[in-house]
DNA sequence: ACTTGTGAAGTGTTTCACAGCC
DNA sequence: GGCTGTGAAACACTTCACAAGT
């Protein structure tokens, strides 16, 4: 097989591909990588599919905006299409991490398996107690919380994540912003005002726990409606 | 003021409310939430929006579905709104946590502010060793991770929070849906298949990552194009 | 026989434009 | 004058139906 054609159709200034297809690209990836673990040599849109409400049409509209990437009859080669996919999403790229804040939520950060899997590599590390922090290897570097300006690099650190309480959230995002960080993801249950050029996204639980209280709720009524 | 007619219509069976509505539901929540804090009395579709790209419409909108909140030429009572946000969402219900690992993750959700915040109470906490477990309050039990089963009681522990890593994932859920559990959040990067019945969510922060290197290329392609 | 890739149809979501009310 | 609430229009996303390749 290897029917990869990628004829690079949604990096064109023509087509903008959407938040949900991306989404769904680092859903596809993650099982992927899964698969390529069991050593999995093969897998078809409907197994890439049916793991969460997904249909298997779905999958390959969302991969035909980047590209041919299976053979018919046949399916995908897992290897070669985590490959593909780890382009599109930038994954085969190695990124820089910054870490903002090195409280209990900070740690689990600092030893996350999945950034590690993922390229990911962090190497600053911030801080009002910069001597609290332990267990760091060779190429991450501790620093006090005020020297943000002048330790970050945004050409090697690309991405910075704030793990503060709420209120401290904003005024570190102003202050990256002043030094041309490119892109933000903030833990904290806020909303923020950012600078128009900076990609910013939160990773807020009680969102999704909103979410579910509301389908819980919804499933009540529905049942003794 | 006070124009509050929740005429329900959200809740009846001939509506189907979208998942982004209910997600912007809960970012206008948790602004109200410290809008409130900040003893702000009034508020307006424009300032419940402009904080993560929503336009003012789509609040209206959003909120239209569920009745009339505010009242035309003024805006919107921040506390009046925000109880019936909280209605709707399910937060003026108290509900029962149970967390699933209670390694260095699920210390973090322990310790959560944003949790007590919100009417949500860990009431249990489940371990393979669970005297390593400190600091709990008393309202909340450690149990060995065996005795998931008997201990669970899904009348009044609404949400299971799963904060174990990727592999062990699967084989909780499977038990968590054969004692009736209704609503699971795991953390884990991977997906999971679950009983028809049940409400699943992830909080997978490299799904978040995929979506931010993907604008970050976007951008710099966008750029030299 | 089986599975991908895709234009077209169908469905859902967002924005527009303006009426209604303070 | 200012802001909400909403039907209708515009737009975006998903599913259908089927051609094409192995």
């Amino acid at each position: 097989m290897e029917a990869i054609k990628n004829t690079d159709k949604g990096r064109s200034k023509t087509e903008k591909i959407s938040d949900s297809t991306i989404q769904r690209i680092s859903i596809y990836y993650r099982t992927l990588n899964r698969l390529e673990k069991q050593a999995v040599k093969r897998t078809t849109s409907m197994s890439l599919a049916d793991i969460e409400g997904i249909s298997p049409v779905m999958v390959r509209k969302d991969l035909s905006f980047f590209g041919t990437f299976g053979c018919r009859g046949v399916g995908y080669d897992v290897q070669s299409l985590k490959r593909e996919l780890a382009k599109i999403l930038g994954f085969s790229r190695k990124w820089g991490l910054v870490i903002i804040g090195g409280g209990q939520f900070g740690n689990v950060l600092i030893n996350s398996q999945t950034l590690k899997d993922n390229n990911f590599t962090i190497r600053k590390i911030f801080d009002k107690e910069p001597d609290l922090i332990k267990d760091i290897d060779d190429q991450t570097v501790v620093y006090p919380l005020d020297q943000l300006e002048e330790k970050i690099n945004p050409e090697e650190d690309h991405i910075a994540i704030i793990a503060l309480p709420p209120p401290e959230v904003q005024s570190v995002i102003d202050r990256l912003g002043k030094i041309g960080m490119k892109a933000v993801l903030y833990m904290a249950s806020r909303s923020i005002k950012a600078p128009q050029n900076m990609v910013v996204m939160n990773q807020d639980i009680s969102i999704k726990l909103g979410m579910m209280t509301y389908k819980v709720l919804e499933k009540e009524n529905n049942r003794t409606a």
